[in-house]
DNA sequence: TGTACATCAGTGAACGCGCGTTCACTGATGTAC
DNA sequence: TGTACATCAGTGAACGCGCGTTCACTGATGTAC
């Protein structure tokens, strides 16, 4: 056990066991027993487990934006005055959430927890999440708004979220739906199987007619 | 204090407080001492912590799925022979969903348990909503089939996934969503607003192009 | 080069606390004869 | 009509348990003089 390997075992561990039973059923024990790793380690080097469980997430999130600015500075210079595509932002997008974790079989696992970050009562991650990541969100909105000019701002808001909805439960569930599809259709699905599929799915819920005015106000 | 009162009180307290910080999180303590009864209470009337949640589920469902089944056999027999189209099979899905809960505020409540469902470990829950309602889904399914006969099966499969997880989502994450679109586009939204903006994405969704074939055979 | 001290990762055991569950009990209502 | 018993909703207190956190401590390494 080497200096701070003790750090990234808790690290991996937590980041497994918070996606397979949340942060409540995941208890410091379960993950200091599994890490092979003692008990006080994980308040030693990272004061509670609420901060654990930040520190999860910066370890994922902290690449993630510093790639995503990158590769919008990069759309940014080749579309000059013009607006970027929503396809191409959407697919820039993509590959850069597929980029990150390359190293571990982690995507998965992090939308877990974005799920759960957004579900569960954690109060303290979605403010963590907005106060530390909001920035990047924020941008990539505004591109999107110069992408659909035809579109309502609070028409694009909800549209944005739906689609955040269907990314988030699909990659977050995704074990469940795969074995059912493997089971039912005999087809192995990987996430980048997922991507190729979901692409058309949400340029066209972007693109979708506007719904008809609503009849009475509520 | 009533009779059966008591288990009423019950459920209507765990139904709030489970969708507002999750199952684990929400102690029977919690529950009893906020609907004013007994501790032991609900060991007496349910058995246990699991089956008090099941049964939050179940006082839901049970009238959601007798009601979805009318509502399915009425289109059946007025659609002989032809298929019934695709907006036609969510408008009726969605007036269903509207309608059970009228007399609560619960269809967010609800929504969020389904996400809480799908989403935390609790697998016991997911076996208990397949066994007990997978038959209206798989019915439910059967018709869409029939109402997209140019989509595969395994992209209808996912396709109705990538909606589910639009719908629950969104109904789930209502209130977060709810508090930023009013501060940012001063609009109240109800859920009915919603499920009207929502119609056009999902079928756009459900008719979107096919994805160009995988490259390469992963 | 040698000694004294500081720093730091890690440890083992214990702390108090809130949890779900159990159990013996109460008191009201219904039923049998 | 009256008595004995059964049933049932509900109660109060305690049970053992696993939790996150704390604390005094160890032992290795670095630093000052």
């Amino acid at each position: 056990m080497a200096q701070t390997d003790t750090v990234t075992r808790i690290l991996d561990t937590a980041e497994v066991l918070f996606a397979e039973r949340g942060f409540a059923e995941t208890s410091l024990r379960n993950i200091t027993s599994k890490a092979k790793v003692n008990l006080a380690a994980v308040n030693y080097h990272f004061g509670s487990k609420k901060a654990l469980i930040q520190a999860v997430f910066a370890r994922y999130l902290d690449p993630f934006t510093e790639r995503f600015h990158t590769a919008l500075d990069e759309l940014e210079s080749e579309y000059v005055d013009r607006p970027i595509p929503l396809e191409v932002l959407l697919e820039s997008m993509a590959r850069t959430v597929l980029e990150v974790p390359a190293e571990r079989n982690s995507l998965k696992v992090f939308m877990r927890l974005l799920g759960l970050a957004y579900t569960q009562a954690q109060g303290h991650l979605r403010r963590f999440i907005q106060a530390h990541y909001g920035s990047v969100f924020t941008r990539f909105a505004e591109l999107v708004r110069r992408a659909t000019p035809d579109l309502p701002d609070a028409e694009r808001f909800w549209r944005l979220h739906f689609m955040l909805g269907t990314v988030i439960f699909t990659l977050s569930g995704l074990d469940a739906l795969r074995d059912i599809a493997e089971k039912d259709y005999g087809e192995h699905v990987s996430v980048r199987d997922l991507i190729r599929r979901l692409r058309p799915v949400v340029v066209a819920g972007m693109n979708a007619p506007l719904p008809e005015p609503a009849k009475t106000v509520s």
